[in-house]
Parts: structure tokens; C-alpha cells; sequence
RNA sequence: GGCGGUAUAGCCAAGUGGUAAGGCAGAGGACUGCAAAUCCUUUACCCCCAGUUCGAAUCUGGGUGCCGCCUCCA
């Protein structure tokens, strides 16, 4: 079974097939770096990091770019609010960005362009642009001609009469048509500017992504993936930017792919209603795993609502796959005998049918949600094995690491086994403390063993007895 | 007004026409010094109405509710 993903061009779930077998060219739209970015913005990194990692898992070679937006109409603003550069304030946020992204277990994009890095390559692609009879200059800003662009509106399925009832027209229009939009924005006092062949300015919103995939990517690439906000006009006017300058008729993008809204208490998150969440404050509430966990609960093209309920039911969900993963590694230590009479083949054979059904939901448009459905399903797998045999062989353990692994390398929902993986000073505290309640217990001084137990739980630590010994965990 | 999405248990949520995955919460039980974890048991008129079909959560038509885009907000 193949990959199958949702493509809002035909808004069909298409076969992917990449342009160069077994390799995936792959931009994804990034942060404008005028702030910390909200948990909105979470979403997106986070889920077609996902699909990143399962590409990679099914032996394609990704090449993931994503942009930093560094010089617009809101970095110009913050930058005049706080008396810095826009510079210095792309720097800051830049650092912020990777700090939240690294927390959430995004990985690093193989490529992170900055706009103002590649000025020269947005003005190369804008003149090829006017070359090519699709934008015209008007006092300094140069604009593209929607109307010479017959495919435009064709991504977000509008007709033009639709798109320009709803468009705003100002006065002192310097564009021939309301739907025209800048690709280049002649100086305005104050503001950061480049020489240009049009005079000095400063490039518009969208012709950065068309220029920097181009560079990194090449003029089709395989899959571009962004929020459904920004497919009008963003992605519109990327498209048609993209081929207009390219020329080659080819498309700019084989498989456009949008993740839904988030929205925060069933309302859309916006300033205005004070309802604005950054993904630094979700952060200081709510443990990483959990808002992972969350953001893939739920197919990535459906609404999702971020309420403190449906992220604590997530970190809930969080601690039941930890504790399996916890489970076996304490099994492994003090459980393991390769004389069990433990049935590995069958053990095996469930282990594998589980596999393919992850494996069919992931490919199935990476439906996260199912693919969870059936982790839970090797947990419990696990959880019974564990539960119904006094020992187990090292097949057994070495079987459900490797699935647990896996899975969360994809997903990245688990994590690591506390126990398994600190080995310092606390670590060694915590040990001892654990064998002083032991033998407390062992002499029957409850108050003793339970004054240890609380005394670690204030401090975060989890103590469980088990037939085998007491093992330990990290609160989440 | 134009375009699009969505409606499944107390909550979150998957669902390929063949009598509803999974998670959270709840109840009862096993285990435990007590906990915790785990396991067992238990919880659904699939928004409404009509239609197609041997058979519909799934397809068609019509309602209703909610949401998004058309405003450089992912």
C-alpha cells in the first residue's frame, strides 16, 4: 500500500508519486519572526514534520525547506515599537522559533531561508516575471497581472468576480486590477529598502517563498504544505508568481496540502478577542509530549479546539504510553529469561499485523489519529504480555522496544523511560532513597516507606511497587 | 453574497456500503500494607427528514447547527 495524500488542488486524495523517485522536495511555509509563535502556528510544523518523518521512514530522501518571513509590514512595526532593527528582531524571534520548535520536537528543517537573505534571487524571479508579461511596474512597486495568469484562483477554487466582490480597492490605486498584488514595494521613509532594477524597496509577502523554493527545490517541486488561511491569497499568488517566472508550464507544486484551523475554546484565536496563545505559554502549562499528542489526535485537515480538557485528556493519554515503555524496561531488568515458555511467534505475528495497520493509516493521507489508534493497540498488546507471563524472553523485549521505537519516531508522543535514561546525581539519589523505602517497607514502617513516597512526589518523582521492586518516573 | 469544511458516547476522536477503532473521564472487580500502574467487566436511537440499496455513520436530495476563507492571521 502506497501514499495516498490529500491534494487541495483536485481536492482528491491522490496517489504520491515524487518527481524524482525516491527523493521528495518539500517546502512548508514558516513563521514571520515578529513574535513568539502562537499554538496555532504549532500545528503545521508539527503535523507535516510528522509527514516529513514518515516519508523518511518509507525510505524517501526529504529535502524540507522552510522560510522565515524576516522583512514585512509587522516585523517593520514591532522593530520601530521596541526601537531595534528589523534585523535584530528577526535575530531574536529567529532564536525563539528554534527554542519552541526544538521543545516540541520539531526537527530542524534541512533548509531555513531568510527572505532578506535572498534578495537578489526575489529580484531575479520578479524579472522574469515582468519578462514574461505577468507584472508591470507602477511608481515604484511592481505588481503582478492577474489578469494575464488564466490559472489564477484555481487553488482556492474562486472565480475572479467572486474573489473581487470581496476584495477591498483603495484609493490611490496604483494596481490595474484590485486582485493584483506587490511583489515589489517601492521605499517608504524609515523602512528597510534594497537598490532594485524598479529603485529602492523592499520585496512583498509571497514572492520570497516562490523565490527561495525555486533556488533550494527547483521550479515543480513535490509537496508545499502551509495553514488552509493561507491558500487565498498566499498560495494563490505563490503559484502563480512561481510559474509565471519559471515559464516552463510546468506546476509549481505537484501536492498542496493544508492543515485545519485550531481553534481556542471553539472560538478563532485572535488579538482582538484576547484569546491569543503562544506556543511559549502552552509550553510553561503543558508538557511538550501532551501538546504533540493533541495536535495529532485529530486528522490535520479537521478543526482542531485547543481547551485545557482536551490537553490534559492528552497528557493522560501521554502517561499511558510512557508507562508501557517504563513497564518494560523495569520487565527487562528484572523479568527476563530465555527459558520462558512465552509464545514469541504469536507475539510476533500480532506484533506485525499491528505494523500494517500502522502503516495503512499513516499512508492513508497520514492519518495520525488511526495510527494512534493502533499504537494504543501494541501497548495494550504489550501491557497483557507483561501482565500474563512471569517471565519473558529477550525476543519478547527486544520485539516491543523496537515497535515502541519505532512508532515514536514518527510521532514523537512517548519519549524516553526517566529511569532508563537519567544517570546522575538525582538519578543515583533517587535509587537510594527507593532502596531505604524498601526496607522500610520490608520491616513494615509505612510511615517511613510513605513519607519517602511523598517526599519524592513533591519533588515531581513517581514511585510504583511492583511484585519485581518499586521503579520510578518522572512526573509529566 | 461567493467558495469550502464539519456534525459519531459525558469529553476527544477514527471510520474503506456489510450490524460502530482508539484515548480520556466514570462505575464495579482483580492485584496492592496503602497508593500508582496494569488487567477484567461496563457505557452510542452515528444532527433531522426523505430516497437509493438485500444492507447506509458511510451514497443522493432537502433541512438545521457549528466553523473557516473571500481582510498579508498557520
Amino acid at each position: 500500500m502506497s501514499l495516498v495524500l490529500f491534494n487541495d488542488l483536485t481536492r482528491t486524495k491522490e496517489k504520491f508519486t515524487p518527481i524524482n523517485k525516491g527523493h521528495v522536495s518539500f517546502y512548508s511555509c514558516g513563521p514571520t519572526v515578529y513574535d513568539y509563535f502562537h499554538i496555532g502556528n504549532a500545528r503545521p510544523f508539527i503535523v507535516f514534520d510528522v509527514l516529513r518523518r514518515w516519508l523518511e521512514h518509507e525510505g524517501y530522501s526529504v529535502k524540507f525547506v522552510q522560510n522565515f518571513t524576516d522583512i514585512d509590514d509587522k516585523m517593520i512595526h514591532r522593530a520601530h515599537r521596541e526601537n531595534i532593527t528589523v534585523q535584530q528582531l528577526a535575530e531574536r524571534f529567529i532564536a525563539e522559533y528554534n527554542k519552541d520548535a526544538d521543545a516540541l520536537g520539531i526537527r530542524r528543517p534541512d533548509v531555513a531561508p531568510r527572505a532578506t537573505e535572498h534578495i537578489p534571487e526575489i529580484i531575479s524571479t520578479i524579472q522574469r516575471i515582468i519578462d514574461n508579461g505577468h507584472a508591470y511596474v507602477s511608481e515604484g512597486d511592481v505588481y503582478f497581472d492577474i489578469r494575464s495568469w488564466p490559472k489564477y484562483g484555481s487553488l482556492c477554487k474562486q472565480n475572479l468576480e467572486d474573489l473581487e466582490a470581496g476584495a477591498r480597492i483603495e484609493p490611490g490605486e496604483k494596481k490595474r486590477d484590485p486582485l493584483d498584488f506587490a511583489l515589489w514595494k517601492a521605499e517608504k521613509p524609515g523602512e528597510p529598502s534594497w537598490p532594485s532594477p524598479w529603485g529602492m524597496g523592499r520585496p512583498g509577502w509571497h514572492i520570497e517563498c516562490s523565490a527561495m523554493s525555486s533556488k533550494y527545490l527547483g521550479d515543480n517541486i513535490d509537496i508545499h504544505s502551509g495553514g488552509v488561511d493561507l491558500m487565498f491569497p498566499h498560495h494563490e499568488n505563490e503559484a502563480a508568481q512561481s510559474e509565471a517566472a519559471s515559464g516552463t508550464g510546468k506546476p509549481f507544486v505537484n501536492y498542496w496540502l493544508h492543515n485545519g484551523f485550531l481553534l481556542i475554546d471553539s472560538e478563532k484565536m485572535a488579538k482582538s478577542l484576547g484569546n491569543f496563545v503562544t506556543a511559549r505559554e502552552a509550553l510553561k502549562k503543558y508538557p511538550p509530549l501532551a501538546i504533540r499528542f493533541f495536535m495529532l489526535s485529530a486528522h490535520y485537515r479537521s478543526p482542531i479546539n485547543f481547551t485545557p480538557e482536551s490537553l490534559e485528556q492528552a497528557a493522560a493519554g501521554v502517561e499511558r504510553l510512557r508507562n508501557c515503555r517504563s513497564d518494560l524496561d523495569f520487565a527487562a531488568k528484572t523479568r527476563r529469561d530465555n527459558n520462558s515458555d512465552f509464545y514469541v511467534d504469536k507475539f510476533k505475528s500480532e506484533l506485525d499485523d499491528l505494523h500494517a495497520k500502522f502503516s495503512e493509516a499513516m499512508n492513508d493521507d497520514f492519518n495520525t489519529a488511526a495510527a494512534m489508534g493502533v499504537l494504543f493497540d501494541v501497548v495494550y498488546l504489550i501491557n497483557t504480555s507483561l501482565k500474563e507471563n512471569e517471565s519473558l524472553p529477550e525476543d519478547f523485549f527486544t520485539m516491543s522496544k523496537n515497535a515502541l521505537n519505532e512508532y515514536d519516531e514518527i510521532l514523537g508522543i512517548i519519549g524516553s523511560d526517566d529511569a532508563e535514561t537519567e544517570h546522575d546525581e538525582e538519578a543515583a539519589e533517587i535509587e537510594r532513597l527507593i532502596k531505604e523505602r524498601s526496607e522500610a517497607r520490608k520491616a513494615k514502617n509505612f510511615a517511613r516507606s510513605d513519607e519517602i513516597r511523598s517526599e519524592l512526589k513533591a519533588r515531581g518523582i513517581v514511585l510504583e511497587d511492583t511484585p519485581q521492586g518499586t521503579k520510578w518516573k518522572r512526573e509529566l
